[in-house]
DNA sequence: CCATATTATACTCATATTGAGCAAAAGGCG
DNA sequence: CGCCTTTTGCTCAATATGAGTATAATATGG
């Protein structure tokens, strides 16, 4: 059998706050992906060169930060139409995911790719919205008849309480970072289309698109759910968010994209004595009138800081007693 | 070119509190290595399976927790001997490593392998002996000396920033996590001999191993070190620690893990106390005799409180006032 | 059998950090 | 000018953290 290495990119960039993906257009019947280019052991020396390669020549602009994410091998990732134990296949293509940042939403160049905002993906990993809560139930009713579908007593309740800490119900919180272990509940309920297609049965037709987000190509959307678990983790223990901003910034900008990238509100009187406190801004003394009341001073990230301290990341104090 | 996947593990278990990787024992002049099998994409439907697969093969006991670490794939990894300009190597090999943690350092049975004492690797990452302060001091000689080495006077002030940066010095803090920028650090300033080897240049014989830890085949120091780094910040926010720890355990030996893990002196009383409101760990009644002094409360892990609450880590009051 | 060394565990206290909210400042707009 | 909106400054109680001191329970050696 032939092995073969492909690299994929969840390229993250803010719109007017919102992170957005840029995914390749789907065609027809098929839906959207992420960026995808093999790997060429002839010509590049290291994954990191090979992807900025093919991402410039697809896209036509320079990505910035990178970091490697994971390396998906699964049978059946490659191949959505084998069954699992076909062992026939003539080729094996396992994919090595990165997550890149860019601070703007660049116009794309060639080819079929768009910027797409990540909740249209995942819905209900956005809990500001009202509509989160309503969607948030309509899938723990699905979970619940799924849990119930079990064969076992224990099996019911460990498709439950798996259901509970993935999801934040029954009492538990939320955490925003479980983005993977949610994806993976609702595949193994098949409530995502892409279970369906992989194991060849149908899908629970229980959720709508609204509520469980747009499909991806092959095992795409497992992939922007690493990269999302791991940038939602990341901002709280390195400043990789200001990698997102534009070179100056309003404190309020800070927050929304804080708050677009967790998918909940933050304090902000907290959030500014605590980014105060970490040193990574400063002020520059214009000031941004167009906001609406009064005009909000622009601030920089103080890059130079990184060579000085042991670099956290920001903090982020949620807002409590709104869910 | 042919491409080829590897799977590469590195497996720690502690032995008296201090912890230890498997390593497969070097012959002649090559030295250690890592546990490394080929990935069969035929029989293996996932990397974990088919790494569970060789490991018990290979060593004839089951790994428990596993997580995958990183993808290593640069050019030169793989054949030590190429240059980096030397495109005409007619295979090439990816290493998939993955970090494996077991409760016990169980007896090998066959092949090769030997448990090491990991700062046997990397003496300078235990802060803890008197003997540390001497070896950081040492590298760090060699490590002005590098940066003084260098020809534009901004690159001399670059390579000394990082080096203060990574190994703590002139003022800043030691962060235990960055033991793989160290181990890239001594790579780049060509004072550990694999430098030396994947270049096909001398070593700078300045350091020996007593100061910069005995060498390993290939990359796979640089896989160990990168297990480290994950490990080390890992315990922190999952309790993973629990992991390598038997049933029961006294706290104090569990204090002797931490330590032994990140390198560096922990606050007794406040370690406790941290544990205590943490809820992880439950008294057991019995107790532990053979310590020396007042008998130790052996306590277990409460596993079952992984679905009750968010996993954080265990904290690490770090003793001030001692380096 | 008592003093002593050794380790375990309990409690204290000053100082930071956090969550939550109130109030003033500085614009635009009718 | 008064009102709405947003930024910014400040307070206050509740908790968490760093760093000790004190006491308890064992083994050991005279």
């Amino acid at each position: 059998m032939t092995l073969r290495v492909g690299l994929s990119a969840v390229i993250v960039a803010l719109i007017d706050g919102a992170p957005h993906v840029l995914a390749t257009r789907g065609r027809g019947a098929m839906p959207d992906g992420l960026p995808f280019g093999p790997f060429e052991p002839d010509t590049h020396r290291t994954f990191e060169l090979g992807l900025r390669d093919w991402v410039t020549a697809q896209t036509g602009f320079d990505i910035g930060y990178v970091e490697q994410l994971y390396t998906f091998g699964d049978r059946g990732r490659d191949l959505p139409t084998a069954r699992l134990d076909d062992t026939s296949a003539a080729e094996r293509i396992i994919s090595i995911g990165y997550l890149a940042l860019t601070p703007e939403a660049t116009e794309i160049g060639a080819f079929d790719a768009v910027w797409r905002d990540w909740y249209r993906f995942f819905p209900f990993e956005d809990q500001r919205s009202d509509a989160s809560a309503a969607i948030r139930s309509d899938i723990a009713d699905a979970l619940k008849a799924w849990s119930a579908s079990a064969t076992s007593s224990a099996e019911k309740q460990e498709r439950w309480t798996r259901a509970c800490l993935a999801f934040g119900l029954d009492g538990r919180r939320w955490i925003e970072e479980r983005v993977l272990e949610r994806y993976e509940l609702l595949y193994e309920a098949r409530l995502v289309p892409e279970a369906a297609l992989d194991q060849g049965q149908a899908c629970e037709g229980r959720l709508s698109e609204r509520q469980i987000g747009t499909p991806m190509r092959s095992d795409h959307r497992r992939i922007l759910a690493t990269a999302m678990a791991r940038l939602r983790g990341k901002i709280k223990y390195r400043p990789v968010i200001f990698e997102l901003m534009p070179e100056a910034f309003t404190l309020s900008s800070l927050q929304d994209a804080a708050e677009g990238l967790l998918g909940y509100c933050l304090h902000k009187q907290n959030f500014r004595r605590a980014l105060d406190k970490s040193g990574f801004v400063e002020g520059l003394g214009s000031f941004e009138t167009a906001t609406g009341g009064r005009p909000a001073e622009r601030f920089r990230f103080k890059r130079e800081i990184l060579s000085q301290i042991a670099p956290s990341g920001i903090q982020t104090p949620q807002k409590r007693g709104e869910t």
